[in-house]
RNA sequence: GGGUCUGUAGCUCAGCUGGUUAGAGCACACGCUUGAUAAGCGUGGGGUCACAGGUUCAAAUCCUGUCAGACCCA
């Protein structure tokens, strides 16, 4: 017989591991049927009953709704899959975790698709449309969320395009306008006069076009400078000229004052002009100065008048970090009717406000030049210019090419056009707002920073759109005066109107039907506006906080992309600060976004093929895969994505899944409630297992606690790889595999096993929500690991002796792997367990002791043939080939019995029955 | 241009309040293992801790600036 015969024939003798429990995940297939299986066990909601039964704490993470348009890319996962991190771990911390999915319905982008494919339709039909939209979408992402084993109650999620959740947006406005918060004023609007409408940011296109661009004199008339020098301006809209009412300057550039001559015409004027715009200036204009120049900061200038070149009013000197010295004089026109700074500009310096233009595009009779009014703004450039020059206010004109917004209806050239807005007074929720910041926990901390300077600085907020896809402003207009009604009671019988049918009777029903309806004059008209969709998702405290019966206000936390600092986050205090004078969170804890492998960011248009979509990942590698991965990531910063990177998390997954099989396979024998030994039983390696598990269950709850689901990762890893799977499971093979089934060694392994993989698969649970599950249905558990707690550490193993003894030994070990290397390098022998050490060690060391202490619990653990010890003054390890022959059974290199086996399998094969022998 | 952040091996991450030769896993290379085997074990190469100054006996760690990237604003 030869060796390898015989240790063939042994085999049968041995316990060698054994579970059903697939190497191979197959998470694609298998995932799907799991999901299942919780949808018609109603697992969400049995776990919600089970911590209600047991009287648990609430923990409330408000949803933040994703916007129905568009399938869940990696963006959406990763923030609906830290979510769901968060709540299952609350959960298996203990805590009662509803959840309530919801949905941004409304908006531009969705408006804006449905009108792309069909022009002209009614705004009732545009809404019917704009709703399938949002639902077709609600529909797939919420297959996707799904998927990603996201639990929490979607079957009812809230939407807000529901009847009731439009109903208390308008009844939250009714408390605005209680509270005196709304009016109404003008504001500039991208305005198409082709199209009639105001425009949004998507709905312009840019072209190239020619537009005279001119040099204008304003001459000062107050101030240190007055009578004396003119300021000049430069602008490429002289329509925009009679709506003037400032000119901004930088307070911190060099202006110069002095003499300028055009030799060409042979006129001399005194002019301010920014200093590094001189030269170009002289080109221009041919004015170049003559002599000295006087050179003063811009902030000097504020304040000063000067003389409108053709209407009877001044001009008042502003200083604004706007602008620039690439084109120009330095010296900014200000139209505040008229564009989005100058209308910023205006409203910080009370400059007033003008737009004297009509809905066509044509001068109103407010423009001041009587031969202006009816005039299009557009064939007023020239008239303008002419008057400018007849009046010697024109200093230099050219002709400018640059991109300008056109309608991507019309194709017409768009203009910048004041129309009245509604607008929700800031200042008076600035203070409580503010305070508030500061009573949230903000994660990471310098969050608060960022919505504080937001808060701080926003100005007042506009609420109106000009669009059709959107909940109404419940406002109407005087039968007489044509002059706004904004009051909260008509608001609120409006919200109870729609309360069941929802705002489309809005849209469906006119003006006369809505006057009846509401006992308002003959004449009355409704607002066709619809209110800022902000205002929509940050209702949802209102809409479903205070109503759903599972939740409250405040939440305990809100968690979404940082750019909601200044989105939902904002809008949402500010309007619970409106309603309730308090923050609607306790925490808000914020993610990067996802960016691609070199951290630039993913934009929507670059076409590179590369898949972003959530359902390409979970259908090719799985769920719990992509699961891993946004546990693995530090998401508080941007985190870099791709399909590489993405490939990565396979491998921890390989590990984690291998490390709960071979704990399951060697378990396969083992029923603790009779095979389990007590403490006292365990060996040296198994205590010390027992304390790593001790360190890491106690890690990774306090890093569930604070939300560090990285550290999680890194903990189990790293106790996965190096403890279990390099250490523990690799030493403890031959007791596994070799030791009487029932011997006390086996069984203390045994025990501690059953406790590491119990404990293990809890602490995974959250992150590998479908493989945890699986593995604790293979361990012979009837119900979901779902519903379990996470495990208390266990206290008895909370001290550190065999820790520190398996570290001398680990040290040791590594002492002599670099002679055993280099004699399997040389040939002397093949593998370890041929290895007979001699260490060399000072006396009295830790080293000398434990193995003069555990002799063979170290032999074990060093798995070579044999070990000495001499005394040395430094410590260090040589090695030779063994002269024991390996045993057939557990190929060790011992002293062998009569029998060819070492006494260990001699003893054990004489127990067995001899058929099995 | 402004505000808030980030920058450690090819990649994902550790490195606590400044203190010995900066650590894991993946990937790569080479061995062992056919009794965790589409698995497991071991060994090795690889980092001027973005860059430049400064504080200090001592800095990846504190300060300043530069560069690059992200979000928000202009």
């Amino acid at each position: 017989m030869s060796q390898q015969d015989k240790s063939t024939s042994y085999k049968a003798t041995l316990n060698l591991p054994e579970t059903e429990f697939p190497m191979r995940g197959d998470l694609v297939k298998r995932e799907p049927a799991r999901l299942e299986k919780w949808d018609s066990e109603k697992l969400y909601e049995a776990i919600i009953e089970k911590r209600k039964a047991a009287k648990a704490p609430r923990f409330i993470l408000h949803d933040g709704p994703p916007f129905a348009n568009g399938d869940a890319h990696m963006g959406t996962a990763l923030n609906k899959t830290l979510k769901d991190l968060v709540l299952k771990s609350k959960s298996m911390a203990g805590f009662e975790c509803p959840y309530i999915p919801g949905w941004d319905c409304h908006g531009l982008p969705i408006e804006f698709k449905v009108v792309k494919e069909s022009r002209g339709l009614e705004p009732a039909e545009i809404r019917r449309r704009s709703e399938a939209f949002a639902r077709e979408f609600i529909d797939i992402q919420r297959g996707s969320f799904k998927r990603l084993g996201v639990f929490g109650d979607w079957e009812n999620p809230y939407l807000t395009l529901n009847p009731e959740y439009e109903a208390d947006i308008i009844r939250v406005f009714a408390t605005l306008v209680d509270k005196g918060l709304v009016y109404q004023s003008k504001k500039p609007v991208q305005w198409s006069y082709g199209a009639q409408t105001a425009l949004a940011e998507a709905e312009v296109e840019y072209k190239d076009i020619k537009d005279p661009a001119i040099f204008v004199k304003f001459p000062l008339v107050t101030g240190e400078l007055a009578g004396e020098y003119s300021m000049v301006i430069w602008t490429t809209t002289p329509w925009t000229l009679p709506a003037n009412l400032g000119i901004a300057v930088h307070p911190q550039f060099t202006y110069v004052r002095g003499e300028f001559k055009n030799e060409e015409r042979d006129v001399t004027e005194n002019f301010v002009v920014v200093k590094d715009l001189i030269e170009k200036f002289g080109e221009k204009t041919g004015f170049v100065p003559t002599g000295e120049l006087t050179e003063f900061k811009g902030e000097i200038l504020e304040g000063a008048e000067a003389q409108h070149p053709f209407l009877d009013r001044t001009s008042r000197l502003i200083l604004a970090d706007f602008v620039t010295t690439e084109t120009g004089t330095g010296a900014v026109h200000i139209a505040p009717g008229h564009g989005a700074d100058d209308y910023m500009a205006g409203r910080q310096n009370d400059l007033g406000l003008l737009s004297p233009v009509d809905d066509e595009g044509n001068f109103t009779d407010e423009v001041g030049l009587d031969f202006l009014v009816g005039k299009h703004v557009l064939e007023s450039n020239v008239p303008i210019i002419k008057l400018l020059a007849k009046e010697g206010y024109l200093i230099g004109k050219e002709n400018y090419m640059h991109s300008y917004p056109h309608c991507w209806r019309s194709k017409t050239p768009i203009i910048f056009r004041s129309v009245p807005q509604f607008f929700i007074r800031i200042d008076e929720l600035r203070e409580t707002a503010l305070k508030e910041i500061d009573e949230v926990n903000w994660l990471p901390h310098w969050g608060r920073n960022r919505i504080y300077g937001t808060v701080e600085s926003r100005p007042d907020w506009c609420i109106s759109r000009q669009r059709t896809w959107g909940v109404p402003l419940p406002v109407f207009y005087d039968a007489k005066t044509s002059e706004p009604v904004i009051d909260a009671d008509l608001a609120r019988k409006v919200a109870d109107l729609t309360e069941e049918g929802g705002t489309n009777l809005w849209f469906e029903k006119d003006d006369v039907w809505w006057a009846e309806k509401l006992n308002l004059p003959e004449g009355t008209t409704r607002c066709k506006d619809t209110l800022d969709v902000w205002i929509d998702s940050g209702s949802s405290h209102v809409a479903v906080m205070d109503r759903h019966p599972e939740l409250s206000c405040p939440a305990d936390l809100y968690l979404e992309a940082t750019d909601q600092h200044r989105g939902w986050f904002q809008s949402s205090l500010m309007l619970s600060v409106a309603v309730r004078d308090k923050a609607p969170y306790k925490a808000v804890m914020t993610h990067g976004f996802v960016v691609d492998q070199d951290k630039k960011k993913i934009s929507k248009s670059d076409k590179s093929g590369k898949p972003m979509e959530a359902s390409y990942f979970y259908n090719k590698y799985g769920a719990d895969i992509l699961r891993l991965w946004v546990s693995s990531v530090d998401w508080q910063n941007e985190v870099p994505f791709g399909e590489d990177l993405f490939k990565q998390t396979t491998e921890p997954y390989r590990r984690f899944r291998n490390i709960l099989r071979i704990l399951l396979a060697n378990l396969n024998d083992f029923d603790a409630a009779k095979d389990a030994v007590s403490d006292e039983e365990l060996t040296l390696l198994d205590r010390w297992i027992l304390e790593r598990l001790h360190v890491v269950t106690k890690e990774c709850c306090d890093a569930y606690a604070d939300f560090e689901f990285r550290k999680v990762f890194n903990v189990l890893n790293q106790f996965c790889a190096v403890d279990l799977s390099a250490l523990y499971v690799d030493i403890t093979k031959d007791r596994m595999y070799c030791d009487a089934t029932d011997s006390t060694r086996r069984r203390a392994t045994q025990t501690a096993m059953h406790r590491v993989f119990e404990s293990l698969v809890k602490l995974i649970a959250p992150i590998l929500a479908y493989t945890a599950d699986e593995a604790w249905e293979f361990a012979g558990h009837e119900t979901s690991i779902h519903l379990e707690t996470f495990p208390e550490p266990d206290s008895n193993f909370a001290g550190a002796e065999a820790t520190e003894k398996i570290d001398t030994l680990s040290k040791l070990r590594d002492l002599a792997q670099v002679s055993i290397d280099a004699a399997v390098k040389s040939d002397q022998f093949k593998k370890r367990e041929r290895a007979a050490v001699t260490y060399l060690l000072p006396e009295g060391s830790d080293s000398q002791k434990v193995l003069e202490e555990h002799p063979e619990e170290a032999l074990e653990f060093l798995m070579v043939s044999s070990f000495t010890v001499e005394e040395s003054k430094q410590e260090a390890a040589t090695v030779l080939s063994t002269e024991e022959e390996e045993c057939p059974r557990c190929r060790r290199s011992l002293p062998l019995e009569e029998s060819g086996l070492c006494s260990r399998c001699d003893e054990v094969v004489q127990t067995l029955d001899p058929v099995e022998a």
